[in-house]
DNA sequence: ATCTATTCATAAGT
DNA sequence: TACTTATGAATAGAT
């Protein structure tokens, strides 16, 4: 359909036919693919070429899709068996659960307001009442969560600030002894190193420990 | 795909949704058909919208195309079988059915406000857009409600006004008629009464349901 | 439902 | 089979 517009009929060239088809079904494969995605639908695609090759798509799996289509038909025909009396029980259970779902999606739909023009007066007043409820427990239950949170994080930055206090203190007690310390050196500059090496190494420590917990204190 | 490239991705507005569906489903079809036609491919195309609703198109039908995609997967557990395979399959739909009840009902209780310890700030968040959107939506259609019985009963009690005035004059009408036959009699009072008896019983007649119209018109 | 600006799909050609 | 391109189709958004 563009350097020249088609009819739509066989195409009787072989080559050309083979060729169309696997454009085509590629294209037709990527708009299921897109339609089932963008609308949330339930679809199968199921082709075959001339050649008997099979090539399908399918939003979940074929055989749910196809199941689906036979329930929707109730071309049970297609399953026919003498029904057996667990069968019959299973099935009984698949309606009334398929019903269940039915009214459950009805409710859901309402709520969300998608099905709300067949509601009379009465029910719609009620149905506000119960979405006003709703909503109220939903806004409670959200800023109790905040409150929550909140608090967490006082009490985390309480206990933050305690340390922080802590440290503090250390920091200056080893400032304090390190300058005595620097004082101690520059009053006994001539005193031998190796004498000072095992009890100055200390001093360096602290002081190492204090500096990264200074800075890690601006974090929070 | 024109105005704008849109993400192909589920549409969250329901009406936006219902259309591209609607406009999608007719291409993908067409396209399905022109397929089958030029290249002489079996094909069947089975869409379920979200409401439930079926579209298929086949090239021959859709029973066949199944029974031949079964045939190419060598899936003849879903034809000929012991019953016990149907009934696994059975079973198999019960299990899948109570799934998806089980989160529909989540999805009620959820909204509704039951189970929201569970979920995060962000969450509530998205469910307190949520409920609010439907809030509006009921009370939208609610008060839509009210404005159409509020218009209906205007023009009820308008048609009743004209009905009205159309029996005030009737009565009217019968009482001057009355009045003109009661001065008639008088005017004759010697005549024999057996004489008067079977038409006086006439203008009797003619004052009750006077009476009667009279009586109800203070109804509405 | 109808319109139209755009994007998409594809027939033909290579 | 793959790529290109001119053109017809499909369709998103608006009305």
């Amino acid at each position: 359909m563009t350097r020249q517009k088609i009819q739509i009929k066989k195409i009787e060239n072989t080559t050309a036919r083979q060729v169309t088809f696997s454009k085509r079904r590629k294209g037709l494969l990527k708009k299921a693919q897109e339609l089932s995605t963008l609308c949330d639908a339930e679809l199968a695609l199921i082709v075959f070429s001339t050649t008997g090759k099979l090539f399908e798509y399918s939003s979940t799996s074929v055989k749910q899709v196809i199941e689906r289509h036979d329930l929707h038909l109730q071309n049970h025909d297609r399953l026919e068996s003498p029904p057996s009396l667990e069968l019959q029980l299973e099935t009984g259970k698949v309606a009334s659960l398929r019903k269940e779902i039915a009214q459950r999606t009805r409710e859901l739909r309402q709520i969300r307001g998608e099905e709300l023009q067949e509601l009379s007066l009465e029910e719609l007043k009620q149905l506000e009442k119960l979405v006003e409820g709703s909503l109220n427990h939903v806004v409670k239950t959200k800023d109790e969560k905040f409150v929550n949170e909140i608090g967490a994080l006082k009490r985390k930055g309480a206990q933050l600030m305690e340390e922080n206090q802590k440290l503090n203190q250390q920091v200056r007690i080893s400032n304090s002894s390190t300058e005595r310390q620097l004082l101690e050196q520059a009053g006994q500059p001539s005193e031998s190193i190796t004498n000072t090496s095992s009890s100055a190494d200390h001093p360096q420590d602290y002081d190492c420990s204090a500096i990264s917990l200074k800075l890690g204190l601006h974090l929070p």
